[in-house]
DNA sequence: CGGGAATCTCGAACCGGTTCGACCAGTCGC
DNA sequence: GCGACTGGTCGAACCGGTTCGAGATTCCCG
């Protein structure tokens, strides 16, 4: 049932029936009402693709992340669940699309084709140049993270090496000298991910500065992966006390390793790093840690791109959010156990 | 640049340009050739929109989940990744609607106004009132799970009323005797999902037949929830010796509480459940669960709504999945600590 | 050498909306 | 009493594709 049929039962024309929807025209009370009982008897709805040829908007955005070639995290999850109830609440849909690289089929199917209005980048590499390759189509976007160049652009993102930093500078003060730093796998740091890039900066440059003796290691996503890096971890140094991890998906496994070592935690061994307050709680003890505000990040994401699909000059505005050390039960002072 | 352009520059009618991309009627070569020149020289991709509302269908599917109120289970994110994967490979994009309700604005955006070509609807109710309605709709759709009356529809389920009784059986054998039921929240029971009840019903059945004595609880979906529940059931009954849990994302707080109360994980305690592998894996000792196949049920929804789509009279089918209990290392024989 | 089929191409109509310009009342002001 | 303005409605054009019917060539065969 199209707009045609409305008309043609409630004895207008079809322009009457589109602006008696819109309110774009002024249409009389009778008239208006006519037209509502129809629509209401027949249940119509207003065909989407038909909209959006027609005007130019599909009320879509894109939600472009990376293909599960890597494991999720949970904090991607929490980031996803918030991006699309902030788009609700915009009238917006939310369309996925797996996409590492630019030249990806999927991804010039969203974006090319113009099935979104906008696009909101995940996982977001030092260079990279989705970002470029947007702005060349035309298409509005988000990043999630921002690269090594972009200060014009909008963009949340996470002061990875001031967290990192403050991790470092908590273990210090509790007086460990000898911290391990685990990051994301091999791969994501060879494909310039800025916040395995800026995670490690903040914390060798700190380490540096408080004198500490360090190791830096990249681990797996999962929690296999995670028990193997701590093993390599006492083995490479077994007076290693402390580490700082980026890698929330191989949390469980550090503690593992650390179990299977014998090392108590926090009284042999200090954890913390940058991971979800969700996930951080689901270890025991609790990880104390820089607490991801996915959600918030999410929601601050569809903000951005709605205030630039709406109002195409507004100047480019960012984020760039350092949450608190959240003091959970992961962390005590140096040597506590000799103590 | 839209197809106009194009017919203009190569000197065709836009029909032909059309016809040389779709390949539906002969094109000569000299021609294809001119069009294919200018098409990349000018990187033209035709719109999506315009392709919908001429063909009728979208090349979307909508994956309906419920809204973020409820704590995602990593589940369900391993769970969406491959939907959204399995699709690309069958060029359709998915599009997310936050719904519990079927009168819900987003699940009305998405289906009445046609803007995907089918449904997959996670998180399935007993009773659920959206599979009727998207029939009516004329939109085919795949459930997550089979409502109580799901004989002629399309679907994959877990088997949870086996899942749930093969690991009583499991600890049955293993010897004990007093063993607690850590379903999801309470919330959700009432809703009627039906993995919550057919859980219960199995472990409850299974329990019966083996003559064991069982108490039953509801958990929410956070590790908070997990402590406060594991300490519940050491209150009620100290003598329990072991338990079984849907709940996934209480996992983590299960653990703590028994490691608060002093109770050793399997030597004192036994923990098992339904729950996907890559998180059984997570906490320490891994746990011994009837791992989720979240990908595979992802990758087999797709399978059949995309049959449904391209053989609109294809007979439905449905997939009854009940993967075996992986041993890993959290039960162990009833009374190991006093042996 | 004429007629029918096959090959290639074009114009026009259509998908289901939105929007512009115009027209026809009435009303108001002077 | 006439022109200007306002409110309400309509028809037509347009968004950017797809598809149908038909026309123009060429080719083959009797």
């Amino acid at each position: 049932m199209n707009i045609g049929e409305i008309a043609k039962r409630a004895g207008v024309s079809r322009s009457t029936v589109s602006y008696a929807l819109s309110g774009k025209r002024p249409v009389s009370d009778d008239t208006r009402r006519r037209i509502q009982q129809v629509i209401d008897e027949l249940g119509y709805r207003p065909n989407a693709s038909a909209r959006a040829l027609a005007n130019g908007r599909t009320s879509t955005i894109g939600l472009v992340f990376p293909p599960a070639g890597n494991h999720y995290t949970g904090m991607q999850l929490d980031f996803i669940g918030s991006v699309v109830e902030a788009a609700a609440a915009y009238d917006y849909d939310v369309l996925l699309s797996p996409s590492g690289v630019d030249s990806d089929r999927s991804f010039q199917r969203l974006l090319a084709e113009r099935r979104v209005d906008g696009a909101i980048l995940m996982e977001i590499r030092l260079q990279d140049d989705r970002v470029d390759h947007l702005a060349a189509l035309d298409l509005p976007s988000v990043a999630i993270g921002r690269t090594a160049s972009a200060d014009g652009g909008r963009w949340v993102g996470l002061d990875h090496t001031a967290l990192a930093a403050a991790c470092v500078h908590h273990l210090s003060d509790l007086g460990h000298h000898r911290v391990a730093f685990v990051n994301r796998p091999e791969r994501l740091l060879r494909a310039g991910y800025e916040s395995a890039h800026r995670g490690l900066d903040g914390f060798t440059k700190a380490a540096a500065e408080r004198g500490l003796t360090v190791r830096t290691y990249s681990c797996g996503d999962d929690a296999p992966s995670g028990q193997a890096c701590m093993e390599r971890i006492l083995h490479d140094d077994p007076a290693t006390t402390a580490l700082v991890t980026l890698n929330e998906a191989a949390l469980g496994g550090l503690y593992r390793g650390l179990a299977h070592a014998g090392r108590h935690v926090p009284r042999d061994f200090s954890v913390t790093g940058v991971v979800a307050g969700r996930w951080a709680e689901t270890v025991t003890p609790q990880l104390t840690a820089a607490d991801v505000p996915a959600e918030e990040m999410g929601r601050l994401a569809v903000d951005l791109l709605v205030e630039r699909l709406d109002h195409p000059d507004a100047p480019p505005r960012h984020h760039l959010l350092a949450p608190p050390i959240s003091l959970r039960a992961s962390t005590g002072p140096a040597g506590a156990s000799s103590a």
